[in-house]
DNA sequence: AATATACGTGACCAAATGGTCACATGTCAA
DNA sequence: TTGACATGTGACCATTTGGTCACGTATATT
C-alpha cells in the first residue's frame, strides 16, 4: 500500500538522530551536510540518509548553491500533528500548564 | 543505553495502528482494550501491544475499573513536540497560515 | 462452584530500519 | 586541466519492530 505523507513525517520523526538534526537546524538553519555530518558521530552517509528521509517528510526543505545544498527547518507538519491531537479548548488548558510547568523549574 | 521520554513518545507515535488509536481516543476517550479492539483488523494482542507502548509514552493514561481498563488520551506530550521546534513567534505564523489553508479548502 | 469475560506475558518470526562502504557525478580553484 | 571538495546511489548486514499464538490471572455472572 502506499506511504501516507503523515506516515513519512511520524517515521522521520521516530529517530534520535533526525530529531537532533532539526534541533540543530532549528537554531540556525541554512546548513550544508558537510557542516551537519561535522557534528554527529556518525559518517556522511548516515547523515545524507536521515536528511533524505527529513526532506521527504517536508519538515526540511532545501535549497542549492552550486555544489553546496542548504537545509531549512520547515514548522507546517510539526503544527499539523499538535492541531491533529489538541483541539483549541483543550491547546489553552495545556500550554498554560505547560508555561506554568516551565516557569516552576526556572525559579 | 538508556530510552529517553521523548524517545518513547516518537517511537509510539511512528505506527499507523497507534495513531489511528489516538485517533479514537481523541473523539471519545475512557475506551477499553476490548472496545478498541473491535474497530481493528487485528487481534487483541497486537492492539494491547500498542496500547502498552502509548502508555509507556504518556500519551494514553489508563484508570482500572474493576475487570476493565479504561484509557484516556493525554495531550501533554504532543504539545511539548510543538514547543520543541515552534517558537512563540512561528507559532502565530505558521497557525495562521494554516488557519488560511483551512478556510480555502472549506468553502 | 462453574462459566464466561477482560486483561496480561513470553516466545516466536517476517519485515522494516539504521548504518557503513565501494563507487560515482557535479562544481570550484589553481 | 588537474585535483580537491560537496553531494549522490545501490548493495549489504545487524538490530529493531509489528503481529500472532499458547498459556495464564483476575473479575464478574448465574
Amino acid at each position: 500500500m502506499g506511504v501516507t505523507d503523515d506516515d513519512r513525517v511520524f517515521k522521520a520523526l521516530a529517530d534520535p538522530t533526525r530529531r537532533l538534526l532539526l534541533d540543530r537546524l532549528f537554531v540556525r538553519d541554512g546548513r550544508t551536510l558537510t557542516e551537519l555530518e561535522s557534528e554527529l558521530e556518525m559518517t556522511r552517509f548516515g547523515v545524507m540518509k536521515h536528511l533524505k528521509l527529513l526532506e521527504a517528510a517536508n519538515l526540511v526543505v532545501t535549497r542549492r548553491s552550486g555544489r553546496e545544498k542548504l537545509h531549512y527547518l520547515n514548522p507546517v507538519p510539526i503544527r499539523q500533528i499538535h492541531d491533529r491531537w489538541i483541539d483549541k479548548y483543550t491547546e489553552h488548558r495545556v500550554s498554560a500548564l505547560l508555561d506554568l510547568k516551565d516557569e516552576l523549574e526556572n525559579a
